[in-house]
DNA sequence: GTATAATATACGCCAGCACGAATATATGGA
DNA sequence: TCCATATATTCGTGCTGGCGTATATTATAC
């Protein structure tokens, strides 16, 4: 099996969870520490943290400490394939009403997002 | 949880397989009969069964009887973020060299493909 | 009817992952 | 040093899905 299928599979393995794909969808608006994450997605700190490892083992966020706080933010993958999924996905949950609720939801802790780094950009528009 | 979500979710696990990912990138190129599937991907005939059953249920991919033979080809899903995510797939698996490999065995038993029916329009290009 | 070819399903086994709960590991401050 | 906060990891459990093998189904031909 080559390893571009294999980078792929892995990929498409992390965005098919809920959870981690309600993640994706925040971290599309900029960078978040942990406590955000769960506190925006209403779910408990461990399992927000876990799902966090996952993404970035699979190499689709990445983190910056500062000080007790851990920010991730979107990665950019070198396989062009997995920046296509990747893209995709964050794209069409932009659309997605939970994902729009998880960001009003933030907002309300964070009035305004500090960084937009990780951001990336939109290939195409589904219409959904 | 929102229907949308759900759906992108079993798309995604349906699309994280190396056996299926191949699937779908033979038909791409059109439909093509179960026999012919598991001779160009070089797996034993249950399996491909298996994952074909796996995709049908997942709604990606639909079928058509003729006489013993069973064509399978992609949907057209109505869910937008569904066929998003679908159409970056397919566009990226033609660009590797498994799923080049196995169109190529493909053509060896088929010298012509029969039909184009199924075949998804490409959005745009990842570069790889 | 019976035989044969193409396809689908059932079975038993094992690996991986999601979960809640509890605990461990930082980091910063008094 | 000791405490508090933020984050990460571990443990035990249940479920899902992959596999090979064997068998069942469906359709055609004789």
């Amino acid at each position: 099996m080559d390893k571009r299928i294999y980078e792929l599979q892995r990929t498409l393995e992390a965005l098919a969870d809920p959870t981690r794909l309600r993640i994706v969808g925040l971290l599309a608006g900029g960078e978040i520490c942990v406590c955000h994450i769960h506190e925006a997605l209403q779910i408990p700190q461990p399992k927000a943290s876990r799902h966090l490892a996952y993404l970035r083992q699979a190499g689709l966020v990445e983190t910056r400490r500062d000080g007790l706080w851990v920010h991730y933010r979107l990665a950019q993958p070198e396989d062009a394939s997995v920046r296509t999924v990747l893209n995709a996905a964050v794209h069409t949950l932009g659309h997605m009403p939970t994902s729009q609720a998880d960001e009003k939801r933030l907002t309300k802790h964070v009035p305004r997002r500090l960084s937009k780094r990780g951001r990336l950009p939109i290939v195409a528009c589904c219409g959904g």
